[in-house]
DNA sequence: GCGATCAGCT
DNA sequence: CACAGCTGATCGC
């Protein structure tokens, strides 16, 4: 066994839990004489106190264990995010409700309730929201803001881009400032465009055919640009060099949103200096701005017209800009530059051939040159197109522009919502033209990349989920949108509704509507319930599912949580005849609290956490009848709730008895987990192991849709797609997995 | 010394 | 397997 390098200590103070570290003497564990013997009463059941599945209420999610991140607690929020208690910071109930309200009254980029859409009651979803702070915030949020008043409030687009400038002011974060003026520029931008607008113009994507005539021009060019991906993918065609692009200079395929003036469309219009195009305006705008000195900087980076926009003072910094004065102008420019832009937008000037062709045709259509209407790829041979996605960002080593192309490659399709600028769960990969990144919920593999640094837009999630960002990360808050649940809100155009994922607390599946583009669903991680077939628009509307797989194999067709939880009632019971026993149940940061919560419950125990879970548990918002059977303190319990890793192996369980050696003869483990139903394994509700005094059981407690619960989603939703989004499959099985859904 | 990132491990 | 992390090493600041 080459155990020897594992050889590590597990500190009480990093693990949050009161055990002592534990050796790698595995050899002596044991105290023989405590040996108990371990009845047979196991299936006693009769001694339980009866209760339906039914009265299993989910209780609110809690986070998990890892006290000890708590060090860094000093965020911006108490901890107490208890119900209307405002707590003097910005973190109250009160604040969270104006983040929301504030998003209510803009239009267009901002996010504006539709309240002639609702998709649910705010207290007719899922149980386990029921009374959560989203659906009361919620119903407040519907209160302060009539539909008339927010009809208006989204008309008056302007008049909306204005105050939350004056909010975002008053954060004073330059980085915002900047986002700010995105958002400005693309709010202005789509409504003239909407003023503008025929009902009879139709304008079409060049490579699909579909309508986008109801896009923003940001969104119909992340529609053609995708198009253009795929029919890349399909044509597996080389990368050309780097001249080629160059004769196409305003083809900017993966560019920002927003067009600018030195964003042309033809040939005829390229800057003059030939294969500089992309960075002579450029030079001439730093020369303007009487900072020609920077001008090899820029061109050394060739830092082209279109990526200029989307430089952020970290990139100016990076790229040698370090004297502040420079920047400061240069960025403040920038975000002129980009209003400025936006307001180009309505200048028709290409579209005098089609004299009511509103410039959003040329904004779509111009970013193909040669191509005159219908899908003519001339400037756009695939190549092209691998080439401006491709090679763009990859080469030199200083700021990357549009895209790292070698990331952009590597974005799995499951986290990229097709017809969108949006991201899901794709923090590992960060890009500056994105501005739009939802989180489903706050799982590490989920909000990998993120960190306190983050400055490439905003991150739109749950209430809960925003508050473990902030806590746990240390995102400021004005980088953080809460998306309510059960109701439609409109964000850069594009409808987005958020459910219950029934997974981990504040986790949420998300229904993508984009305008003339099919629904995409995405699952995040879910578990299916019943609850979820209430959602009518998910029934209906779509196309698109991107789903949660991780147990998409027959093997995996593990019980209901209830029965679950059932179980492991049971199992206590049975076993604690032994006052002398500990129960310890595993959990991560956030997820599996319905199995301890559901313990303390029925059995009318205090169930142990360390004070940092508790904290986290606090945050959550959970009912007090809930929490008045967690207890801090140790002795007051024999129920302790541990990280899942603590019962990983006997090997730590025996390190973890040597603690309550003196107190307890017998420990008792439940590790709730799907995988425990693989393969080869029985049906049981949970397998039993046992070394000495110690007890394990392996419980199929699962935050995941079992196989069958993924064929009833799937035939629920009827989807015309799916992609899966856990990577543990290789592509094949993937077509095999949506043929085995199907099945 | 701290934070971010990554590899290795469970 | 990999659920959802933890731990240590390395690097930059």
């Amino acid at each position: 066994m080459s155990k020897s390098k594992k050889t590590k200590t597990i500190h009480s103070s990093q693990s949050g839990f009161s055990f002592s570290p534990f050796n790698d003497d595995d050899d002596d564990f044991q105290n023989p004489t405590q040996s108990l013997p371990l009845t047979q009463r196991k299936s006693s059941s009769s001694q339980l106190p009866k209760h339906s599945n039914a009265a299993i209420n989910r209780p609110p999610k809690k986070p998990k264990k890892n006290l000890a991140y708590l060090g860094k607690e000093n965020l911006e929020k108490p901890p107490d995010l208890g119900l209307g208690s405002g707590s003097g910071s910005d973190f109250s109930l009160e604040s969270m409700e104006s983040t929301v309200f504030r998003n209510n009254v803009k239009g267009d980029d901002g996010v504006s309730f539709k309240d002639d859409e609702k998709v649910m009651k705010p207290n007719e979803g899922l149980s386990y929201l029921s009374n959560s702070i989203e659906s009361r915030l919620l119903l407040r949020s519907r209160g302060n803001c009539g539909l008339s008043d927010c009809e208006n409030a989204a008309v008056k687009s302007d008049e909306g881009a204005d105050e939350r400038f004056d909010d975002y002011q008053e954060a004073g974060t330059t980085q915002l400032d900047v986002l700010l003026n995105l958002c400005c520029s693309s709010e202005r931008k789509e409504i003239e465009i909407g003023d503008n607008m025929d009902v009879g113009d139709s304008i079409s994507c060049p490579m699909c055919g579909v309508d986008i005539s109801n896009m923003s021009d940001e969104l119909r060019q992340v529609h053609t640009n995708e198009c253009l991906d795929k029919e890349q993918a399909q044509n597996h065609v080389d990368i050309p060099d780097s001249d080629h692009v160059m004769e196409c200079p305003g083809q900017v395929l993966d560019g920002p949103p927003s067009g600018a003036p030195g964003q042309v469309l033809d040939e005829s219009s390229c800057h003059p200096p030939g294969k500089m195009g992309h960075i002579s305006p450029v030079v001439e705008w730093l020369h303007n701005m009487g900072l020609s000195r920077y001008e090899e900087v820029f061109i050394r980076e060739e830092i082209d017209w279109d990526s200029l926009k989307w430089l952020t003072e970290e990139d100016l910094h990076k790229i040698g800009i370090t004297a502040l004065g420079p920047r400061k102008k240069i960025v403040h420019a920038l975000s002129e530059l980009r209003i400025e832009g936006s307001a180009e937008m309505n200048i028709p000037e290409k579209v005098a051939d089609k004299e009511n062709k509103i410039i959003t045709n040329k904004l779509i259509t111009d970013f193909f040159p040669g191509f005159a209407g219908k899908v003519k790829k001339s400037c756009i041979t695939g190549a092209q197109v691998g080439k401006t996605n491709s090679n763009d960002g990859n080469k030199r080593g200083g700021v990357k522009m549009h895209f790292s192309n070698k990331k952009l490659r590597d974005i799995p399709s499951w986290c990229s919502i097709t017809g969108t600028p949006f991201r899901v769960d794709a923090f590992k990969y960060l890009q500056r033209d994105y501005f739009y990144w939802f989180l489903t919920h706050f799982h590490m593999d989920h909000y990998q990349g993120l960190t306190k640094a983050f400055c490439h837009g905003k991150i739109y999630c749950s209430l809960i989920t925003a508050k473990l960002v902030n806590l746990k990360i240390g995102i400021p808050w004005e980088k953080i949108e809460v998306l309510p649940l059960n109701q439609k809100i409109n964000i850069a155009g594009v409808d987005v509704t958020c459910f219950d994922a029934n997974h981990c607390p504040g986790s949420i599946i998300i229904l993508f509507e984009p305008p003339s583009c099919k629904a995409i669903l995405h699952t995040g991680d879910f578990r299916f319930c019943e609850d979820m077939t209430k959602i009518s628009s998910l029934q209906t509307r779509v196309h698109t599912l991107i789903l949660d797989t991780t147990y998409c194999d027959p093997q995996y067709d593990f019980p209901k949580q209830e029965a679950v939880v059932q179980y492991v009632l049971e199992t206590i019971q049975a076993e604690a005849f032994n006052p002398r026993t500990l129960f310890l149940i595993g959990s991560y940061t956030i997820g599996k609290e319905r199995l301890f919560m559901e313990v303390a419950r029925v059995l009318r125990k205090k169930v142990y956490v360390t004070a940092a879970k508790m904290r986290l548990l606090e945050c959550l918002g959970m009912p007090k009848e809930d929490m008045q059977w967690l207890t801090l303190d140790e002795s007051e319990s024999h129920i302790h709730v541990v990280p899942m890793w603590t019962l990983a192996s006997f090997k730590r369980l025996k390190h973890a008895s040597n603690m309550y050696m003196g107190r307890y003869s017998l420990i008792v483990a439940f590790s709730p987990t799907g995988w425990t139903f693989g393969k080869g394994k029985k049906s049981s509700p949970g397998r039993r192991w046992q070394q000495g005094t110690i007890i394990r059981y392996e419980v199929p407690y699962s935050e995941h849709s079992s196989f069958t619960e993924l064929k009833e989603f799937v035939k629920f939703i009827s989807p015309e797609n799916i992609i899966p989004s856990v990577n543990n499959h290789c592509p094949e099985s993937a077509s095999r997995m949506v043929s085995l859904l199907s099945s």
